[in-house]
DNA sequence: AGCTAACAGTTGAATTTGTAACTAACAAGG
DNA sequence: CCTTGTTAGTTACAAATTCAACTGTTAGCT
């Protein structure tokens, strides 16, 4: 019978998943509060509109699979985006089940608002750390996200 | 006018509070479907079971402090594990606004259960990583979910 | 062509969460 | 004692998320 003789020092503010958790949810507050405060925006929503802003037109299967967003999150991003004129919808002509967004004027000024605010405040974020720290953070979350 | 002269290359990908939630996400997915299809437990159900679990007999507006978790979850965490009976609940005789919440017997084999599997899981995730890699990547993680 | 399966996306009902107002208990000043 | 304010915890209602079933469309087989 094992016995705890190892990592007796095992605690809930070391266990990776809590900890990635409440580091996500800190640093992603005072974001959320911007998109929501300047645009009425979810951060489903958010994130469709940078996706389609820094990848360009996309369906919203594509979307999803990139983001890891379940469809009918995206389905409900899409629409809401749509209501406020942020992005255009179009049929693909050939296969009429492909729905191709883009944004209009009006959502590229909003991603480029809020892309700038991104860039400063993940500035702000990592300006705590060196270089290399953030560079190795940043691999080790993609890792991390990434390792399916 | 400024324009984007440097780090053109930000990129959502490498959005810290992006990154952060990504890994958060895909890292808990697998140790959510165990606590959930074992007994049936939410994350914040969990994570009330384990602070009690570490940190032994105490109220609820500790645990939200110590957790970062709105008053009104952990009161719905609360009920339901008190009505799976894995923990206790009493007024402090003194002052009974306060109400002293305790594992039972259930409630501490439940917690022993899932701290394992969560010590094995953690073991898991930082085994592709060097020792030195991951107690940088737990202190900065540290650093981003504290620093307010 | 006609049938079946797969696919993109939507919708509705049941859960879960967030916000605000609430109850019950105590403290402190008058 | 009796306000007034604060605190621990709960509840009600609205908003968001999840899950499953659905529509409309295409592909592939016979």
């Amino acid at each position: 019978m094992m016995r705890d003789t190892c990592d007796e020092t095992f605690e809930l503010a070391d266990f990776l998943p809590y900890l990635l958790n409440q580091a996500a949810e800190a640093s992603g507050q005072e974001f959320q509060t911007i998109y929501k405060g300047r645009y009425g925006m979810l951060r489903t929503e958010w994130r469709v509109l940078f996706h389609l802003g820094i990848y360009g037109r996309m369906t919203a299967k594509e979307i999803g699979e990139r983001a890891v967003i379940h469809k009918t999150k995206v389905s409900r991003a899409v629409q809401k985006l749509a209501a406020r004129r942020f992005i255009t919808r179009e049929r693909h002509a050939a296969d009429r089940r492909f729905e191709y967004l883009d944004l209009t004027t009006a959502g590229r000024a909003a991603y480029r608002d809020l892309h700038e605010v991104a860039r400063q405040y993940d500035a702000r974020l990592t300006s705590q750390f060196s270089a290399e720290e953030t560079a190795l953070l940043r691999s080790m979350l993609k890792r991390l996200a990434g390792g399916r």
